[in-house]
DNA sequence: AACCAGGGCAACCGCATACAG
DNA sequence: CCTGTATGCGGTTGCCCTGGT
């Protein structure tokens, strides 16, 4: 109603940046922070609107950004909570730090829909779309849990919003009296540009809703990757409390320590040029209100998600598992981006060639024999890595 | 070497929502 | 409470690059 488009004035550029703006942007961000998107252009001496500065940065020029190939448990981890919540590319953006909203987005359109279309899977609905797979009774029952867990992520992730904005705002005020220096109107999430220098980017959120789904489809029905599954309550510890992993077999810490590197992005495959991820979990930088609200969710999951209720008979729980992680490694095998295996920095050459042999559909089994020796070369990478390694 | 087609990605557009007056 | 404004978000577009012919 009456709102002046901001890009209609005349004498503003559209189109790709040139460096010298990008520099202008950067500079004057840098220096001032970005206040008023509106009132940036003119101060900082661009002939761009508002809006377009703001994309500029949050997408481009911010320094917390990480760019360049997906990593295969950042592929999942998009595959995962796009199922869970759909285009909700911001909320997906919360579980990958270092990437935008719109590069999940532009990664989701040109890769990973046209992946599962490939394979047969509705990448709306992430369901086979001969639904040969999902005709039962149990089928139906997992996917109104998925959308249960859906309806119940989007509300907390709505509610973690606004409690970062106010944390937001409490911090802003804070610096604002404790700096001599005229405070920025900083934000946390979208202009890091002087904190990030100093001190990890925020941690990401929510991730207990993937910890708790790996923890259920992780959960051996077959005796491969897990051996006795944990109890609950350690498979969804984050990773500071988090008992070291030793080194051995796919047991029962490795289940855990899988679910720790699945589940936080912190523990992502490190690639080149991806430094710091390590810090990015480390959740003693949570403000409290997010610790507290990742807290009362990991009640929640325990609740209602458990692994202990799927052992103990809740079979609707683990079918949704197995669908998801049927899914998944039906994916992952059938992707022909192999690279994203092999070429991520020789990931795979830890692991005695697990991840060499994507021959294409074949039969179940094989793939699921060829998703297990996947798993176990990534699971031995886990147990291998120090502790304080950079990689987690 | 030139042309063409397709893919990938940056940027734009417009709607939704939050917020201030 | 209402209205106008700023910002965030998701969909879409268009340009550039690369590979194939």
């Amino acid at each position: 109603m009456g709102r002046t488009p901001c890009c209609d004035k005349v004498g503003l550029k559209k189109g790709p940046w040139t460096p010298e703006e990008d520099q202008k942007l950067l500079a004057y961000i840098e220096e001032h922070g970005h206040g008023s998107w509106r009132a940036l252009p003119s101060k900082a001496g661009l002939q761009r609107c508002g809006k377009s500065c703001r994309l500029r940065w949050t997408n481009y020029l911010r320094p917390d950004i990480k760019r360049g190939k997906f990593s295969l448990q950042e592929e999942q981890t998009i595959i995962q909570l796009h199922a869970l919540l759909g285009n909700r590319w911001s909320a997906i953006a919360t579980h990958l730090p270092k990437r935008t909203d719109n590069e999940i987005k532009n990664y989701w359109n040109t890769h990973l829909k046209k992946r599962l279309a490939k394979m047969g899977i509705d990448p709306v609905t992430h369901k086979p779309k001969n639904d040969a797979l999902l005709s039962s009774d149990g089928q139906s029952k997992n996917a109104a849990n998925l959308s249960h867990m859906a309806q119940w992520e989007s509300a907390r992730l709505e509610a973690e919003a606004r409690l970062v904005r106010q944390s937001k705002l409490l911090s802003n005020s804070l610096q604002h009296h404790q700096l001599g220096s005229p405070a920025p109107e900083f934000s946390p999430a979208s202009t890091p540009v002087i904190k990030s220098a100093a001190e990890p980017t925020s941690p990401p959120r929510c991730l207990d809703i993937l910890k708790a789904w790996n923890s259920v489809w992780t959960t051996p029905t077959d005796g491969g990757l897990g051996g006795d599954s944990e109890s609950p309550t350690s498979t969804l510890s984050f990773s500071e409390n988090a008992p070291p992993i030793s080194g051995g077999g796919i047991g029962e810490s490795s289940a855990a320590a899988f679910i720790e590197f699945v589940g936080n992005s912190g523990g992502m495959l490190k690639e080149e040029g991806d430094e710091d991820w390590n810090g990015v979990e480390n959740s003693t930088h949570l403000p409290e209100l997010i610790k507290d609200g990742i807290e009362n969710s990991i009640s929640f999951m325990e609740g209602s998600w458990s692994p202990e209720s799927v052992r103990n008979g809740n079979n609707e729980n683990i079918h949704s598992g197995n669908f998801m992680k049927r899914f998944t490694e039906l994916l992952l095998n059938n992707s022909g981006d192999h690279g994203s295996f092999s070429e991520g920095g020789g990931e795979s050459d830890s692991g005695g060639g697990g991840s060499g042999s994507g021959s294409g559909s074949g039969s179940g089994s094989d793939y699921y024999d060829d998703n297990k020796n996947y798993w176990n070369s990534i699971l031995n990478l886990v147990n291998s890595s120090p502790p304080n390694s950079p990689m987690f």
